[in-house]
DNA sequence: GGGTGCGATGTTTACGTCAACATCGGGCGG
DNA sequence: CCGCCCGATGTTGACGTAAACATCGCACCC
């Protein structure tokens, strides 16, 4: 089947009938092997790459030399059966290219690392429980100290079967109360940006909303008719995109024909970017005839025409406070269950937002 | 410490002094003990998990109550010391946040499932070869059978170490010829762009390129370059950014004030994006007083205003074609040293480019 | 000059799993 | 009715590493 490279034994050890089933991986030389060229022992191999000052200088240099020589490298699945500890944390997230998750999945691994951990990375291909279990069983049937889960909208405490004794965090609040989790203040970022709209003198604000399975798109469309009713102001039919700028657009187009709209809040900056097209193909100007607000803050918001008000999330402290949240279980056998951080958010005002004018009256 | 739960000699064992350097993870159920629950040997309990067939079902559902009642997993270091492979890749990325690389990193994330691979993932802070090294160091100190390494820009062949034996594949086209390669033809999508503004009518075309380090950035430079000597062009001053909005904003307005600009070739579309703020920002209107060509094709770039012509690159196929030919290498034992997939492109024309007015006359 | 202590190195063993081989028991053919 | 064969399960050993313990040699001190 494939060249054995390295075998000096004899070769039936290996190959013949049990070829099929034996380990495949390029089976590079132990410790063993570098113990014998440098005529030391095994466990002076060992001592010279984990701890070289209890090796003398002259003995490490033999050893180094026949590691080069050999092209010796640790056999790290020995090395985590030893220790226990792949030193890796599991992350499953859906949708990764989507720019709130690859910035989170980028504080993650940063944090991750800060730490000495790798993060052993899942991209489910729908957030319903049937496939994050599959992304679960997957992870840990390699190796993990530790899960974190970004965002697996639809899949429910109830329904996803995690192995018993696993560390896990979620960034999803719909796992509150279940597992350790970190979420966005939805409700506050959404009410910044609507009392924004409100103090700009709109009558009402519109809402261009999220998929209904996503738990922060409803956290969003909770607190913005909360805090609609809370002034007072009538409540005007939801919208909901995808998340996607071309969703923004599609529905973007009726609310820019309906001459009601002075004030849009959207879910997410791609779906006001979508909505921006709308606008500006029906000869709206924003913000003269519609002011938009985003949330996310997404390096391209500040360089949209007009640059775009949105409320910022901190995706990077997310992925800090996961990872901490995480290791502290991991490290500490530390019990969670509940905890719960929230992470602030921020309303950028930038050129999308302006006093409405008299859009009818045009 | 911990509550020792599968602890049945001495505790003194696993705790006292050596706590500190001693194993960390849970130490789970391990088969021994499903086997002594069960009242089976270890052995039943392997093939319980690795080929349920083999067992009588009455003994197979006892095996199976014990694995539930202990919550009993696999232990995964063992499994690949055993079968020498983790069925993992590494995959090392710089500025993983970035629209083209999570979309690689995604493409590579479910073209190594779908093989049965799973990703570990390590995010450089910057493409230098002390952190790719570091990287590397730290992914093979993980549990790896092969690398994948998109875009480490500054990183090259001869600087990098990397362990003997260890597959390897980039997406970098500067190590091609080291490393079997996966490259975007750069060349041909930058002349089709070049080439569209020219049949506009523009007499030259201004490119605003990626940065110095970046081996995509160098070469579209020169194929911009070339194709306009081609043609007999005069070639213009280069301008470059960093990739980002920002840079292209900053850049753009030089270009802005510039009446001799007529059409800005943009190495990516963020860049281009930025470009769009200077413009409007200086009252020229687009396509109208400047044509602009993006490249990359980001989701945004339809929803820009007016829509964004653009090179699009296919960053599903460049992660497929990554894990495919590390796989081929892992599995095969393959040489490919100087193989190279060159991925296709495709210029999407859209509502940013059009035949030139005066600028200057205006 | 004979401990004595310490630094350097070797030897043993366990980590958890699974392939290979061993064993055991029952059904079936001769 | 005996023996053979096969299916089900048990036993042994090896994967590569590193902790724990053992050993060896040497310098230093009384």
């Amino acid at each position: 089947m494939r060249v054995m490279l390295t075998e000096d034994g004899p070769a039936t050890a290996r190959d013949g009938a049990t070829a099929v089933t034996a380990p495949r991986g390029r089976p590079g030389p132990s410790m063993a092997d570098v113990a014998a060229l440098a005529g030391v022992s095994s466990q002076t191999v060992s001592r010279v790459s984990t701890d070289p000052e209890k090796v003398r200088p002259q003995t490490r240099e033999r050893v180094l030399a026949a590691m080069a020589q050999l092209g010796y490298s640790p056999n790290n699945a020995a090395r985590a059966l030893r220790y226990g500890s792949f030193e890796t944390i599991g992350l499953i997230a859906h949708r990764l290219a989507r720019t709130g998750e690859s910035r989170t999945v980028e504080a993650v691994v940063e944090a991750a690392r800060s730490h000495g951990y790798t993060v052993s990375l899942v991209d489910v291909q729908s957030p319903s429980s049937t496939d994050v279990d599959a992304a679960v069983a997957r992870l840990t049937h390699q190796a993990i100290d530790g899960l974190v889960i970004i965002r697996a909208e639809t899949a429910t405490p109830a329904t996803l079967a995690l192995p018993a004794r696993l560390p896990v965090v979620v960034s999803d609040s719909r796992f509150i109360g279940h597992h350790p989790a970190v979420a966005t203040d939805q409700t506050t970022g959404t009410r910044q940006a609507v009392e924004h709209l409100l103090a700009l003198g709109h009558r009402t604000v519109h809402h261009l909303a999220g998929p209904e399975d996503s738990s922060p798109a409803q956290l969003r469309v909770e607190a913005w008719q909360r805090c609609l009713e809370d002034q007072g102001r009538p409540v005007p039919p939801l919208v909901r995109g995808d998340w996607s700028a071309r969703s923004g657009y599609e529905t973007g187009l009726a609310l820019a024909r309906d001459p009601s709209v002075t004030a849009v809040f959207c879910a997410n900056d791609e779906m006001a970017a979508g909505l921006y097209r709308a606008l500006h193909e029906q000869g709206l100007r924003v913000p003269d005839d519609v002011s938009v607000v985003g949330f996310d803050d997404i390096p391209l918001a500040e360089y949209l025409w007009p640059p775009l008000t949105t409320v910022a999330q901190d995706f990077h402290l997310i992925g800090r406070l996961l990872v901490d949240l995480l290791l502290q279980q991991v490290t500490e056998a530390t019990d969670l269950a509940d905890h719960r951080a929230l992470v602030p958010v921020e309303l950028v005002v930038r050129g999308s937002t302006a006093p409405p004018s008299d859009r009818a009256g045009r």
